[in-house]
DNA sequence: GTCTATAACTTGATAGAC
DNA sequence: GTCTATCAAGTTATAGAC
């Protein structure tokens, strides 16, 4: 085995354990055990911790860059592209009522441990908001965009939160509705004779 | 000193750690030197961390229920008591931004610990749901008053931890306001020709 | 009730053999 | 590139003197 295919290995346990378990409470000996290796093998991978948070940060940003970018090409419709964001609450809704939103929750940990990373963490909420507020653009709300993008990303967080203290998919789907409703009546085409 | 009185300190330091730094982040050694005890002495009073996070929840319980009966006395209108629950997002800006919501981190985390303690969390948050559903009730809206309440709970933790992410205050106020604009939009005397 | 001393273990991290 | 052996420091937790 390579050692590039290790380090993938490493970073690719790595990043669900962070999410699974929070990023201290995961230890080398958890990651290495999970990979199969050593724990002294893995020194020669990662010298410290916040190497390995760093490349976990950085697969993340490409997986989420590549899902945006899916989401772009399956959809042409701006409207239909932010649908798939909102659908996320739906898709992942088991993981997330048992460890909640990936991002928001290390955000919240890296905030408290007051991490050096942690505004490289907050890029990850930067790839969406960014991607959102240009569907938005498109929509014809250039003027108030990246507001739009922040709101949709607060009701997301709000909705993973409560989901994962209350373990309650009845509550995730009707807000999933009304974060829907209240797309469609953001789009200036429903009503053209106010034009 | 007293062992109750001790034992208050020791409680209300780890109430703060556990906000600012998160439980898992949190060793005796740090309560203990906070308070001023030796180590040794701290198991005098409290024999494992769980016991100290139970004390910590019970607190947090108790001041929780102080804050929401000090609101109901304070505000006779169910829309102005709905207004002191928005407003601590302000007041508490700062903090939020530091460390986010003290309640919404504390049940993220011991979601992700798989902690025993973790029903009890969420408990904090059912405090506050079953005293915005009264007010929403109150208001008119029986019927949705408990859907509304988490609405509003949504709103607040989406609020909180973007604040955390993005440390923006702008976004908060404007956030707020829109809370403010929704919650007169629900309220039914605000459009009486309608009924 | 408070302290020191210490046990038993896990942590992140290193050195060096193969 | 992978391993074993090892390190110092930190962790929860206990025993026993004062």
């Amino acid at each position: 085995m390579g050692a590039g295919e290790t380090r993938s290995l490493i970073v690719a346990a790595a990043d669900r354990l962070f999410y699974e378990r929070g990023y201290e409470a995961t230890s080398f000996a958890d990651i290495a055990e999970n990979v199969g290796l050593s724990r002294g093998n893995f020194y020669y991978h990662f010298r410290t911790k916040d190497e390995i948070l760093a490349a976990v940060i950085g697969r993340r940003m490409d997986n989420t860059r590549a899902l945006l970018e899916r989401w772009e090409q399956d959809a042409d419709a701006p409207v239909e592209r932010i649908l798939r964001f909102i659908d996320i609450l739906i898709a992942n809704r088991s993981r997330i009522m048992e460890h909640g939103c990936p991002v928001g929750t290390l955000c919240a940990e890296l905030a408290k441990l007051d991490h050096a990373a942690q505004n490289d963490a907050a890029e990850l909420f930067t790839l969406f908001r960014d991607w959102l507020a240009r569907q938005f653009s498109s929509l014809g709300r250039a003027a108030d965009a990246d507001a739009l993008a922040l709101h949709l990303l607060m009701r997301s967080q709000g909705v993973a939160t409560l989901a994962t203290a209350f373990r309650d998919e009845t509550f995730i789907r009707r807000e999933v509705a009304d974060m829907e409703a209240w797309l469609l009546a953001q789009c200036p085409a429903a009503a053209p004779l106010s034009n």
